[in-house]
DNA sequence: ACAAATCCCGAGTATTTTAGTAAGCTATTG
DNA sequence: CAATAGCTTACTAAAATACTCGGGATTTGT
C-alpha cells in the first residue's frame, strides 16, 4: 500500500507552483532545486499532468510550468490519479474501468477493497492545493514563533 | 496504492479458515483450491501468520491449519500488517519505526499521507473475519432469494 | 514398520515495476 | 544566434513481485 514516488514528487511540484501562482511560468529546474527531486524525472512527471490540464507550459527561455486552475481548484487527488493512475488497492474496484472478475457476484473481499479505496478516495479529494500552501504558511509562523521566544 | 497477492491471497484464507472455525484443522491444499491459489506460494505466506501467533497448525497427515483466536478477536489489519508490513503510503509516516526525515518539521505532505494512512488503518481494523463471514452468509442467502424467485 | 499426508524451510527465477539517466530535438527570448 | 527551457523517446540498473522447486520433519492409518 505505497506510494511510487511519482505521487510523492508530483504533490510536491504541484505544491511549489501553487506557492507562486500568479507569478509566471516557474522553471522545472527550480522546483525541482526547492524540491530535491532530480529535473529529468521530473520531466516526465509533468508531461503527464500537463497532458491531463492541470499544468500549463511556456516554452522558450524565461519560461517553465504553471498551475493551469486556481490553487483550490485542483486536489491532492486529481494529481495523484493522474501520475499513479485510479486510485484502487486491487484492480477489481478500481475508480476506471475495473478489472472484470467472475466472483464478485459473491465476493465478500471486494467490499472491503472498495471501503478502503472510497476512504483513501475521500482523504485525497478533501485537500486542494490551497490547503497546502495555507498549511505551509502556517508551519511558517510557528516555526518564527519558536525561533523568537526560545 | 495497491495491495499486493501477498495481501489479497492472505485475507483470503484467513476468511477461508473462519468460515471453517471449530472443525478441527484444514489443510492448505484445501484453501488454495477453494481460493484459487498456488499452494506453494500460500505456505510462504500462512507461515508469517503462524509467526505472528493468527494461526495455528498441526502437522502430520489430517494436519493443517487453524485460527488462533476466534474469528471476531482477529481484523483484517491485522492480517494485512503481517503480510504487507505496517501501513504507510510512504516510508515517513509508517505505523512502526517511521523513517526518519530531516524536512519533517515543515513538511506539508506529511500530514496528508498520515491522514491518508489512518483512513486505511480505519477502514481496516474495523473489519474482523467474523464481519466477512456474516456478509458471506449474507451474500449467500441473497443468492438463494434470486434463485427461487427469477 | 511404512506409506501417505501434511507442515516446514531455503533457494532459485522469470517478470514487472520503479526510479531514474541519456541524448537530442523544438521553441522562445535577448 | 546563443542561451534557456520545454518536449520526447529510448535505455537501464535495481528492487519487488509472484511464484516454482526440492527436500526435510511429523503424524496418522494400515
Amino acid at each position: 500500500m505505497r506510494l511510487s514516488t511519482k505521487g510523492r514528487y508530483g504533490v510536491k511540484a504541484m505544491f511549489d507552483l501553487a506557492l507562486h501562482y500568479g507569478e509566471g511560468p516557474v522553471s522545472l529546474k527550480n522546483v525541482a532545486d526547492r524540491q530535491g527531486i532530480s529535473e529529468h524525472y521530473l520531466e516526465q512527471l509533468i508531461s503527464g499532468l500537463r497532458k491531463a490540464g492541470l499544468v500549463k507550459s511556456v516554452r522558450g527561455a524565461q519560461g517553465g510550468y504553471a498551475l493551469a486552475k486556481e490553487p483550490d481548484k485542483i486536489t491532492v487527488g486529481d494529481v495523484i490519479r493522474v501520475l499513479e493512475g485510479p486510485i484502487a488497492p486491487v484492480d477489481c474496484v478500481a475508480e476506471e474501468d475495473p478489472e472484470f472478475c467472475q466472483k464478485a457476484e459473491n465476493c465478500v473481499t471486494k467490499g472491503i477493497w472498495e471501503k478502503v479505496r472510497d476512504s483513501i478516495a475521500g482523504v485525497l479529494d478533501a485537500i486542494t492545493l490551497e490547503d497546502m500552501v495555507k498549511d505551509a504558511e502556517k508551519l511558517q509562523r510557528d516555526a518564527n514563533f519558536y525561533m523568537y521566544y526560545i
